[in-house]
DNA sequence: GATGAATGAGGTTTCATTCAT
DNA sequence: GATGAATGAAACCTCATTCAT
C-alpha cells in the first residue's frame, strides 16, 4: 500500500504554479469530455506548454489522468479525515459527513466526475487494483474505525458488521455525490423524486437520508 | 414517456436468431471494452454479417449500445417486476430483491457492466434524459408503489419520504451489483471487506445488506 | 446525334405518373445535394418503389441523373424553340429569350441545378461528349439558325461570326439562368450588383442585359 | 470582408517547398477528379508526409481545397489586376484580359477546374458566401471601376449601368476560361463553333470575343 | 414485374506518443 | 528544460449495385 506516484520527478521539480494549472485544466477536459475523448495535446496547449514537456511529466495519458484524480479525491479525503477522527458520535459524524459531501459536490463537481469516470473504466486489472487501493483504502479505514469504535461503546446495533455496513454507508454517499455531479444520475434523482437536485434546497434530501442512515445503524426494534 | 426505439425497421424484420446473435455478441463487445473501446466492424465480423447490413439495423455505433443495453435491463426489470407486484410484505420483498439481484448479477454480468458503463457517458443530454427515463421511470415506479403501500399498511417508518427511499434503496441495489461485475467496484468491495465478492458465499453479504435495510425502514426506536 | 436513351425499356413501359414521380423525385434529389451525394435509394423511396425496380429502369445512378437532366432541359428547349423558329428579329427574338429565361428558371431553378451539375462534372469524356451533344446541339442550332438568317437580312453587323456570337450569346443567358438558381452565382450576383436577385424586380437586369446584346449585335458606329 | 485563412498556423510555418508542393499536388487531385472524389491520403502520400501532418495543416478536406482555389485564383487576379489599374482605355484593357485569360487558362488550366468546381457545390451557404466574396469581390472592383472611369470619360454608352455591364462581361470571359480547361465547356464549345478550342488558333476566337464586348460597350447608333 | 436484404471497399478524421533539436 | 513537427493505425459510416425470391 506504498503511495505510488503517477508522474515524473520533472513534474515535482516544476513550478508550482505550473503544477496547479496542470492539473486544474486536466481535471477540466477529463471530467468534461470523459478518459477516452479527452485529448492531451488540448490540455498542453491551454496549459501553454508543449507536448513534449507535458510527456517529460507524464509518462501516459492514464498518468496524467491519475495524477488528476488523485488530486481531487486527496482534497475531499481531508475534509471526510477531519470528520470522522473527532470525538462525535457516529450519527454526528454521519451528519457532517453528509453536508460535508455535498457542499464538496456542489464546490468541485469536477473531482466527482473524474472520479465516476473511474468507476467504469476498463483497463488493466492491476493498474485498476492499485488505484482503487489509494482511493479507497484510507476511506474506508475511517469509516470502519469509527463504526467499529461506535460498536465498542454500544452506540449502533450490535450483530452488524462493521466494514459491510461501512461500504453501504459509503455506497449512499457516493451515489449521491454522482447525483449532485454526474448527468445519468442526476437525471435518475430526477426521476425518483421530481426534484432537480441542483436547484433544489438540500435540506429534504439531507433529513431523509440521515434518517435512512440512522435506522440501518439503530438498535432493531 | 413512450417507448422509443433504437434501432431500424430492418432489425425487426430479421431473423430472431440473428437479433440474439446480435444483441449478444453486442453487449459482449460493449462490456468487455467500453463504450468508446467497442468495434461495430468486429460485432458484425462475429455475428457473420457484413458491416453495411449492420447499419442498415442500427443508425449509429450508439443505437446500438442503447438497444444492447436496454435488452440486458429489460430482463433484469422483469425479474424485480415479479417480485414488486407480489403481496408480500415490503421486507419479505426487499429480500426476494436482493437474493434475484445477486443471481442476476452472476449470471447476467455483461449486462450490469453495460449499465455501468453508461452511468458515467458524457454525451447529449437530450439523449442521456430519454435513456435514463427508460431504464429507471419503471423500476423507480415499482419501488416507489411498494413503498407507500407499506407506508399506508404501516409497515414501515411514517416520517419516511417513499421517492427518496427508493431511491436510496436503489442506490444500495445498484453499488451491490456493480460490486459483481465491476472491476472498480468488486475491487473497492474487496478494500472495505476483505472479501472477493466472486469467491465468497453471499450469505453473509445478503444478511447485512438486508439487516442495514430493514434497520433503514423500521420505526425509530 | 442519335437522341440516346439512358433508361432501360422498363421504364417506357412503366406507369406514366410513376415515370413522373421518379423524375420529379430524382430531380430533387440531385439539385439539392449534387449528383455526387444524391442517394438513390433514399429516391426509391421516396417514390415509393423498391430498389431493386429502380435498377429495372436505370442501369447505373449516372443514367438515372442523366434522364432526369435531360426531362428538364427538355422543357426549357421546347420553349425557346418557339421563340427561335418565330418570324421575329433577332432583337425581339433576345428580348423573348431572356424574359422566358427568368421565368423559367424562378418556376424550374432544379433543372437549371442540374445542368449546373454536370457543368462540372469530371468522368468519361465519351459521356460527357454525348450528353453535351444531346442537350447543346439543338439550342446552339436554334441559336446560329436565327443568327444566320439576321445576318442575310442585314439585321446585325455584318463581320459577326454566327457560330461565336451564338455561343456568346449562351454564354450571357447561361449565366443569368446560374444567377437565378445556384448559389456560387447568385452569390456572385450579389456582390457584382449589390442586388439579391431573387427579391428583385428583374426589370433593371433584363434591360440591361438586352442592351449589352443589342449592341454586341450591331453595326459597328 | 477581412481576408480569411483557410489553413491552421502549422502550414504557415512549414517549408515553403513543402507548402507549394502541397497547393500543387492537391490542385492537381481536386481539378482532376472533382471535389468529392479527390482522396486526401492520396494527396498526403504525393507529399509525402503523413496523414496526420496534412490534418495538422488543415483541418478539413474543405480547407485544403478553398486553400488550393484561392491560391489558383490569386494567380490570375494579379494579372487581371496590372491590366486593369492601368491608364489604358477600356477596349484595350478588355482586349490585355482577353489574352491574358487565353494565355492563363492554357498554362493553369487546373486552377480554372477548381474554380469551376466551387460554381456548383453544394454546402452551407454562409461558406460559400464567404468565398464568393473572397474570390469575386476585387475582381468585381478592378471591373466596375474600369467601367465607371470608362464611363465619366465618355469611353463609352452613356446608360449602361457598370456593375451590370461588369458583371455581364465577367460572364464571358468565365465561360471563355472554361471553354479551355472544363469537359462540358469545351465539349460545347465545340458543338457551337466546330473547333477543339485547344488546338485551335486562338485569334479567330479572340477577335470575334472583342467585337462582341466592344459593340456592347459601344454607343448605341 | 417487383422486392429489399445484403455486400464491402473506401474515405475522412483523431490522437497518443516519439524524437531531433 | 523545452519544443512541436511528425507519425499512422484504426474506426465510423456511406451507398451503388446485385440477386434470390
Amino acid at each position: 500500500m506504498l503511495e505510488k506516484k503517477y508522474y515524473k520527478e520533472a513534474f515535482e521539480r516544476a513550478d508550482p504554479e505550473r503544477k496547479n494549472l496542470i492539473l486544474e485544466i486536466g481535471i477540466e477536459e477529463f471530467s468534461s469530455k470523459g478518459y477516452e475523448n479527452a485529448n492531451i495535446n488540448i490540455i498542453a496547449k491551454k496549459v501553454g506548454i508543449s507536448i513534449g514537456l507535458m510527456y517529460k511529466y507524464f509518462a501516459t495519458k492514464e498518468d496524467l489522468f491519475i495524477t488528476c484524480l488523485k488530486y481531487g479525491m486527496d482534497i475531499l479525503e481531508k475534509a471526510l479525515y477531519d470528520i470522522m477522527v473527532s470525538d462525535d458520535k457516529l450519527l454526528i459524524k454521519a451528519e457532517k459527513l453528509v453536508r460535508t459531501i455535498c457542499m464538496h459536490s456542489k464546490k468541485h463537481s469536477n473531482y466527482i466526475k473524474m472520479y465516476n469516470e473511474i468507476c467504469s473504466e476498463k483497463g488493466s486489472l492491476e493498474r485498476m487494483r492499485s488505484i482503487a487501493e489509494e482511493i479507497e483504502s484510507r476511506r474506508s479505514s475511517i469509516y470502519i474505525t469509527s463504526i467499529t469504535s461506535a460498536l465498542k461503546s454500544g452506540d449502533v446495533r450490535s450483530d452488524l458488521d462493521p466494514k459491510l455496513f461501512a461500504l453501504f454507508l459509503d455506497n449512499l454517499l457516493t451515489s449521491l455525490q454522482f447525483a449532485y455531479t454526474c448527468d445519468y444520475y442526476r437525471e435518475k434523482f430526477r426521476i425518483y423524486t421530481n426534484i432537480d437536485i441542483n436547484k433544489s434546497d438540500d435540506e429534504q434530501v439531507i433529513s431523509q437520508l440521515l434518517k435512512f442512515i440512522e435506522s440501518a445503524f439503530s438498535y432493531e426494534k
